[in-house]
DNA sequence: ATCATAAATTGACCGCGGTCATTAATTTCT
DNA sequence: AGAAATTAATGACCGCGGTCAATTTATGAT
């Protein structure tokens, strides 16, 4: 299933991935059927899930691949040193990651890897995640008295929180990056 | 739909909402199927529709009184003057909310107000848990600095956050009480 | 009581994710 | 090269949530 031998496998794969990708783009991600990607792929449906265990594989690894994109940014960035600079970057992935309510959820069934042997790519850009603002956190001025790990968590927690209410009407008329700025102001300051 | 005029309606309604009770005591939430729940309750399946925007509905609604009795005991309480105490308090809501991943998923997905109008149950407990966290928070010496409602909010994140995280495998070597102890030391005490 | 209107119920049907015994294509062995 | 053994692909089929035109039951007016 994740090692496939044969080139033809590794082909099928590959045209699944394609085929995916383009429903996604031109209908977004709630809207992907199997079935019509398995059309769009020439293949059976009994195929797709010869490659992926389900539908939610497949969202896993290309939703993953799309997060591990913003991450690779901030790699490139120099450290924020401040709330507003650190909340600045992280827009573009909190606005990915809200872009569809189905989107969001998918990325919290996978946030954390259900077995240690098998960690999806979604669970791995939110390890790679802490890493990043690991690193930022002690090199900038903020708060020292608690674990940068802890830290580092926290800020995923609020991202979270965020995108959540964000999803809410009630909460709508607050722009997230004011209402992530609050609660970080709250938790990175000394 | 939401509001039955005839006795019948209302007898029908009520034969569902126990037959599904009775489904979810013996096999669990994620587990109740609508077919036996109609099955049960001895009616057809499009009935259960009529009475039921879908499944997701009378699942939060059952799940959401749940929820509202662990809020019911926290009424009763005297506030908790610790970190420790607030978090000991909050253990059996916890356990409930981590008792099957569907029931997370369901709350996660009930937890904001689709729509102002309609304000579901899970919904309304996340208010009524802000308004008691208020209470407590304005009552006992935790910090001062950030208001009330960003602190109880950030209370739901980190507790949130903690269920998350107990349901990989990763993390589940720490205990969520001793997590989320260290979250709310972090962010309570001024 | 009788009929007109609205409310409630029905169950055949659909969409879509997922399964599995069968068949086809590849590789390995002799 | 051909037989045996693996690996890949197939598509009919299933489970289950959800729909809807048709039917039954209740209500209100005369």
């Amino acid at each position: 299933m994740s090692k496939p031998v044969q080139k033809r496998s590794q082909a099928t794969r590959a045209k699944l991935i394609e085929a995916a990708e383009k429903a996604i783009a031109s209908k977004g991600y709630g809207a992907m059927r199997v079935e019509d990607v398995v059309q769009e792929a020439g293949v059976a449906k009994g195929t797709f899930f010869a490659h992926f265990q389900d539908k939610d594989v497949l969202m896993d690894l290309l939703i993953g691949q799309e997060i591990e994109t913003y991450l690779d940014a901030f790699e490139e960035m120099a450290p924020p040193d401040s709330v507003d600079e650190l909340v600045k970057r992280l827009m573009p992935l909190m606005n990915f990651m809200s872009s569809e309510r189905y989107v969001f959820d998918v990325i919290l069934r996978h946030s954390g890897a259900a077995a240690k042997e098998e960690i999806g790519p979604i669970a791995r850009t939110f390890e790679h995640q802490v890493v990043i603002f690991i690193r930022w956190l002690t090199e900038k001025p903020f708060r020292k008295d608690v674990s940068p790990l802890i830290l580092a968590e926290g800020i995923q927690a609020f991202a979270v929180q965020c995108i959540g209410l964000q999803f809410c009407a009630i909460n709508r008329e607050e722009p997230m990056h004011s209402r992530l700025t609050q609660y970080l102001n709250g938790w990175l300051s000394s």
